[in-house]
DNA sequence: GTGAAAGCGCTAACAC
DNA sequence: GTGTTAGCGCTTTCAC
């Protein structure tokens, strides 16, 4: 690999005037920095990553660790980051944690000894996530999605238990007299805030919380359907189902699908976030759906604004309710 | 941060000695060994990646540059690439190129600034890849998805060709006889080879190429359903179309939803890769199937054992076509 | 404006 | 077995 010695030789200077012209940093000659930009050119000099990071203690690096990278909830999401990350001329790298806090912990440690630029995390767990090294460290840190159990760390995220809340009223309001919820581990706090909105609506309508009526699951596509398929075999099934998840969604209507469940005739459904499929799957999803890249894009802002002392920042947004054909109205008798 | 400088005095021995027994180098006496690691352990010692790679010329990173984060066919192969770097005890960090050139380039130059340990990539271009600058640096690259102009890079694909043959032939035995193609940029390898296997279906099956049918588009959602609608909205509509790849086929079904037109009574459809929705679409989509987790895993294993200077590979698996109700046969009359 | 020199944190070659 | 030393490639004083 060329050095920057290699191309100070071509150019006939020193490193460090290499080194200046290239970074832009002080005043050099017009023409001996045209004569250095040449020799870099033909020599295709690349600087070395780790030696500039090595001297300068910090890299352009963002990371964004994220739970299931095959959730196209966090795919949208980073596209929202990438905006902002290549307008701040930031790198950014993908880490996917697979909802595994040791994974998690892995990854943390790769960007801190990295010295990363930042990091936009989606923890693994609420209660054993791993972001007060990344403190320690100094590295910058944004939560998404769900929230650390630390409030000193900025986060972005909607209101989850509002979403729930609007999407449970709204399939109580369509005559469904047992609702059930399928929601995530109890280790994730939009999991858990999700399933708060759910109470609140059945509260709030003078329903009864029935236990039997709640799944946990994994957030993911199996997990939905065996929950789905535990809810539906039992004695008493559900009349309508708010799951918290696109992923579980998807294996809920695969379930309902294989019983010969009509929906939403015999079964109303509503899930939580928006994806390309859920107005072309059979029958459309209404959906709680999440301003993804938006809350990608905010994550970035906090991210690139940070390392000034401020305060910690918490920014919630809006989720809206789509209402398709899943959650029609079902004419009473 | 803390160094090795500071563990070494906390242990009363010398920087080399904790460097020995950080990685398990050498023999040191066990004594010193344990007072090493709780040094390191209590101050929460992290090695510092660039000094490291700086020092060592190589880093244990290896780099997954994808062209669509969003498709869930790179996800699902990424998964594939994650298992075989767990075991190989490499970090894995994905790069998202928008299928944008200059992107892909851009991560090119990280990958080899920062020293990465190897390369696997989707390029963006086949005849304008920018695999030489890794080459050059000495990187191993294998390219998954789209053949890259050069055959002395390793390579895993299926069989793009076979593959659209198959799902044409089988539009053909259903009885279509206008069967349209939806294909992808024309400077993507994929694109046309599936594009030739359309065209080896229709020559085999006598029927002559009507350019009219053939569409190209970005392989994304939206292209897909642009290209789905000047099909459909043109002088003579095809009676089936084969979409190459998962988003245009979204797309597509848009497009034929809009329209009215009923699948497949009014049109057949293949499309191109699975996904947890083909099935859950109304109606459910048949398509070629690629194994797309042993395309990454495949991809993983050669990068593994590159580096000896081994003649390239190019590992070619097969595609399977995967029949469900939207190519269903429509009786004569 | 430019070069010489020091040093970022680590590892490997070399002494003992 | 263990410490000393040199040096990976770069940036940034500090002289001039």
């Amino acid at each position: 690999m060329t050095t920057i010695g290699d191309v100070a030789r071509a150019a006939g200077v020193s490193a460090a005037t290499v080194s200046r012209v290239l970074n832009g940093s002080a005043t050099v000659s017009s023409e001996r920095a045209e004569r250095v930009r040449q020799a870099a050119e033909s020599l295709r000099y690349q600087p070395s990553g780790p030696a500039r990071a090595l001297r300068r203690q910090r890299t352009t690096l963002w990371a964004a660790i994220v739970a299931d990278i095959e959730n196209p909830f966090f795919t949208s999401m980073i596209r929202g980051v990438e905006d902002i990350a290549q307008r701040e001329n930031h790198r950014l790298v993908l880490c996917n944690t697979d909802e595994d806090v040791d994974k998690e912990a892995a990854y943390v440690d790769v960007a801190i000894a990295d010295r990363m630029a930042g990091v936009i995390i989606a923890v693994a767990s609420t209660t054993r996530s791993s972001l007060d090294p990344l403190v320690a460290a100094g590295i910058p840190v944004v939560a998404v999605d769900r929230r650390p159990r630390s409030s000193a760390i900025d986060s972005v995220l909607v209101d989850n238990r509002l979403g729930a809340r609007l999407a449970t009223e709204h399939l109580l309001d369509g005559g469904a007299t047992r609702v059930a919820c399928i929601t995530g581990p109890a280790r994730l706090s939009n999991a858990e805030t999700r399933l708060a909105g759910y109470r609140d609506a059945l509260a709030e309508r003078g329903h009864r919380l029935d236990r039997t009526l709640v799944r946990r699951a994994d957030f993911r596509e199996e997990g939905g359907h065996r929950a789905a398929c535990s809810l539906l075999d039992g004695p008493r099934p559900p009349d309508a189902i708010f799951v918290t998840n696109n992923l579980m969604t998807l294996g809920s209507l695969r379930a309902l699908g294989e019983r010969g469940c009509r929906v939403p005739d015999d079964v109303t459904l509503v899930g939580f976030d928006d994806a390309l499929w859920t107005s072309l799957v059979s029958p459309p999803l209404s959906v709680v759906a999440q301003p993804t890249a938006e809350i990608g894009r905010q994550a970035a802002e906090l991210l690139a604004s940070a390392g000034s002392g401020r305060p910690a920042r918490h920014v919630v947004l809006a989720p809206t309710l789509a209402i398709r054909e899943s959650s029609r109205h079902r004419p009473a008798g």
